[in-house]
RNA sequence: GGGAGUGUAGCUCAGUUGGCAGAGCAACGGACUUUUAAUCCGCAGGUCGUGGGUUCGAGCCCCACCGCUCCCA
């Protein structure tokens, strides 16, 4: 470090602009690349470009050295040869440090070995880099200062980035395929009065003013569907929720969800559209539906998707591990508890019909789909918002996705009667008093919304980090959060 | 919450039975006009996660705490 700022002090003392305010790159790396990729070796150009970056590794060969240049896009060789820059240009160029930003002008060429590369004809230093970067060739490992000093691992491993390159690309794809379906993108509030929508504990915070508590929101439902009443039709929302629970592999305390709600539609109708979306995004950001999954092997996203019923599924599947064949329309609570628990479950904290078969779902079911899977009809007890099956009152129409042995999605021909909903809520009443602690509480002002009407409607929620860790073949949440949560040090 | 593993130079990692703190890369000085993690010569770099204990002597053994990873509830 000492060093490097001994350069930055002699640079200013001769004069020089060690941190210039602006730069003028003409092209990208990639750019270059597309134009002259298959120059012959030995081959130069007249084509000039204007290209800024990090300088990542330098060579020297006496009077002449080669470095690579990175940029958002990739990397290029540069060709610096001493009778092509000069002796100034060349001394600046070999003052420079590994990590240092640059803006370097030149022609492409192609050396004789055949590497595309920039013959530079003018160096300069854009901003010094005075701490020395991770190691070139192991990048950082380190996953502690990769998840907590991103830039770093940003800087260090290509994959990284590429990782929440392609994250973005993903979520504007989403955002372009329901804009094109006629969904109107919204926000609703954050911190709310009463939080609701899903099964799970919130943050509290407090507001001063007001001298009241607020909560951060666990979803963004019952305020999208309140839109569906006012009108909108078709709307959708992506933004970040707040669980307060434990972090695993797949989950953080802060993620990001899409949620869409759309006017006249059933869960059939949503069932459709989700599997048109995920096939789409998938081959418009990584060029085809087929995923390559480093343990589980290629994940064919294309539409048709499994459809089976959850009763169906956990029938099947419950007696993996050695435990017997559970029924969750006839069998008794008991009779779960014990399938539970052959294989090796102890459901002591499951303390309802719907928390158990939860946990049927979970043990049995979840872990061993692989490829995308609709898994529909849930029981009522489990699904306090959605409308019951006409040809069978015990379930609901709500199918979640499944992939790659994860829940992606979840969704449902939304409840619109408010009578029905408010024995909905009442029912979560007696679960909260049971001790079931995620359950949801009244929301009075929801229901006096749905007295005012709300139109058919499906709705749904997607998680967007896992099906970015899907996209990208990650097999933890935390590579696909820029800054996952972490325990700070004291 | 429980179990296992891990923490040593800026980075990636060795470190034997408890006996002088090591390598590669990066950095620094030098050689080199076609390298690809360049190579070669030279030089320098440390509160061994933190605190305590055992010992003539601790990176190594014991205890507590902290961070991280994986598995389980």
């Amino acid at each position: 470090m000492d060093d490097r700022r001994a350069k930055l002090a002699s640079l200013e003392a001769a004069g020089g602009e060690p941190w210039p305010y602006r730069a003028e790159p003409t092209a990208h790396v990639a750019d270059v690349r597309a134009a002259h990729g298959d120059l012959e070796a030995g081959a130069e150009t007249d084509s000039h470009y204007v290209l800024a970056g990090r300088l990542m590794l330098k060579r020297g060969q006496g009077k002449l050295m080669f470095g690579e240049l990175t940029d958002r896009s990739g990397a290029l060789q540069l060709f610096v040869s001493k009778a092509e820059i000069g002796d100034d240009g060349f001394a600046v160029f070999d003052s420079l440090d590994l990590g240092d930003w640059i803006e370097v002008s030149g022609t492409a060429m192609q050396t004789r070995k055949g590497e595309l590369s920039l013959k530079v004809s003018k160096a300069r230093l854009l901003a010094k880099c005075i701490r020395p970067l991770p190691e070139k060739f192991h990048g950082l490992v380190d996953e502690e200062q990769r998840r907590g000093r991103r830039y770093l691992d940003l800087v260090a491993n290509r994959d990284s980035l590429d990782v929440f390159v392609t994250r973005s690309k993903a979520v504007s794809a989403v955002r372009r395929f329901l804009e094109d379906k006629g969904f109107l993108e919204v926000e609703t509030p954050v911190l709310q009065p009463l939080y609701g929508g899903a099964a799970a504990r919130p943050f509290v915070t407090h507001h001063n003013e007001l001298d009241q508590d607020l909560y951060l929101r666990i979803a963004t439902e019952l305020y999208l569907k309140r839109l569906i009443v006012g009108g909108l039709e078709r709307v959708f929302e992506i933004g970040p929720n707040f669980r307060n629970e434990g972090v695993s592999f797949k989950h953080n305390p802060e993620f990001t969800m899409l949620e869409w709600y759309q006017a006249y539609a059933d869960y059939g109708d949503t069932m459709d559209l989700f599997e048109e979306l995920i096939p789409h995004v998938a081959q418009t950001v990584t060029g085809g539906t087929t995923i390559e999954h480093a343990e589980l092997g290629e994940i064919h996203l294309a539409a048709p998707w499994k459809r089976i019923t959850l009763r169906d599924a956990i029938l099947a599947d419950s007696t993996r591990e050695g435990g017997v064949a559970v029924d969750i329309d006839t069998a008794t609570e008991d009779e779960m508890r014990a399938a539970l628990h052959t294989a090796g479950y102890d459901p002591k904290g499951d303390t309802t019909r719907g928390k158990l078969i939860d946990a049927l779902l979970t043990k049995f079911v979840e872990p061993f789909i692989v490829q995308p899977t609709f898994l529909t009809d849930y029981p009522v007890e489990l699904s306090p918002f959605a409308r019951p099956h006409p040809d069978n009152p015990k379930v609901v129409q709500r199918f979640e996705a499944f992939v790659a042995g994860m829940e992606i999605a979840n969704a449902f021909s939304e409840i619109n009667d408010p009578a029905m909903q408010y024995d909905r809520f009442m029912a979560q009443g007696d679960a909260r008093a049971a001790g079931d602690d995620e359950a949801e509480q009244l929301d009075a002002d929801y229901i006096q919304a749905l007295e005012y009407g709300m139109p058919p409607t499906g709705g749904l929620g997607l998680g967007i980090d896992r099906f970015v860790m899907l996209l990208t073949g990650r097999a933890s949440i935390r590579d696909v959060i820029l800054f996952p949560a972490r325990r700070s040090k004291s």
